[in-house]
DNA sequence: TGACTCTCCTACGACCATTAGGGTTTCCTA
DNA sequence: TAGGAAACCCTAATGGTCGTAGGAGAGTCA
């Protein structure tokens, strides 16, 4: 109990410049963070941040990791659902991080893109994408597992493609409509309908329950 | 036929500006384009560079539209195959496109994401996707016309769809495997197999020709 | 109280985009 | 062929950036 005051505000200060970041980025643009502004809206002067970071790049990996943590923390509540109705779940995480990303778009971006010149993510900061995946992968098998998906829908191939709906759809709205609503957004609205596809292209064989209905109107609870 | 020459003799040198621009971005990064370095690369001084571009900004959107050209000519060799067959076609303009994007990833991200701050294309530069987008519309509904899609898959929401799985399988691949060969790459690899998905879940209601070996394996000359 | 450490500071070097204004080359015209 | 204008490229300077070096003062411990 020591050093604990010290290193309390320490963390105080880490967690304040990285908010302040976030709204110079959010104001100026993800390539667009500055040392110095961040540094003048805290009422420092710019070298004091390097008390706490090393470099810019090291803000963004902070920010990076941030960004995966609250990302797949935001799919936390499915997972208990996964067990009973994993087509269900998985609409319900892809819907939760489609609107995560709209409400957090500089952090979207980070994660999405690459808009930083000499940015890359450390494997530390990569780490929970890996779960990230590994939740999807486990997700997919269930609904395999469930009857609602064919074996390849979970499979490498599966995984990428259902990723790459996801990254289009977040993409494109942030590209060309980044402040429109979640649900009226021309492209984040059609989340339920690109799980729809999905699934209706890795439909499993042989199955007399649901196979004929599917273009129609799925997504009850969606809207 | 007065400055023809001082005019073929500019237009050199803008074009000679644009790519050299391109080479920088391609090492240091889309949105670490540096004025002074492109000059150094010319022999030039920075200021001289402004004798031929008011800002930064107007190189960014210059090569926006230069992008957005190439990326619609690219298309341009599957036009005719429209008629014949449609489906065939958005396929092979989907390869080419995707194939394209990693061949320029520098224009590609320029495109497809929104990586420099100050930026966004002006409305000049911004025509060219305005033709791509009524050019995909337009061949959407051909394959409907050709009883390969349903009436919804050329409507608003399928080509924001079909636009999202573009960018999607691009942006992953850039993002997470930027120098893979298109025929390697975990998601753009995937292209043949999206159209697949798109064409699957907008089939046409009654068919009695190609419903059922969708899942197989389609894309005969993709690999 | 003395020593140590943490935090913030000023000063600096090297880069950047952009503007102002001057000299030289190139080309057209009289 | 000579004059003149325009095009081109330059130097110099402003005000911004990131990041380093090294020093001053405050908090914390023995």
């Amino acid at each position: 109990m020591r050093e604990d005051r010290r290193q309390l505000r320490r963390n105080e200060t880490v967690r304040e410049i990285l908010d302040t970041a976030l709204e110079v980025m959010a104001e100026e643009g993800v390539a667009g963070l500055s040392m110095a502004e961040t540094a003048r809206r805290m009422g420092m002067r710019p070298p004091s941040l390097y008390q706490y970071f090393p470099s810019k790049t090291a803000i963004y990996d902070a920010l990076f990791e941030r960004g995966m943590r609250e990302t797949v923390g935001v799919l936390e509540p499915y997972r208990a659902e996964l067990s009973r109705d994993p087509r269900g779940a998985l609409l319900a995480g892809q819907q939760a991080t489609v609107a995560w990303a709209m409400a957090h778009p500089v952090l979207a971006q980070l994660l999405y893109w690459r808009p930083v010149p000499g940015f890359e993510p450390t494997p530390r900061a990569f780490e929970p994408a890996v779960r990230q995946l590994e939740l999807l992968r486990a997700a997919l098998r269930a609904a395999v597992h469930a009857g609602q998906l064919s074996p390849a829908g979970a499979d490498e191939d599966g995984v990428a493609l259902y990723t790459s709906l996801t990254a289009g759809v977040i993409s494109q709205q942030l590209a060309n409509e980044p402040s429109a609503p979640v649900q009226e957004g021309r492209f984040t609205r059609l989340t339920p309908t690109a799980v729809d596809m999905f699934f209706h292209f890795y439909a499993p064989e042989e199955s007399e329950s649901d196979d004929s209905d599917l273009r129609g109107r799925r997504t009850p609870a969606a809207d």
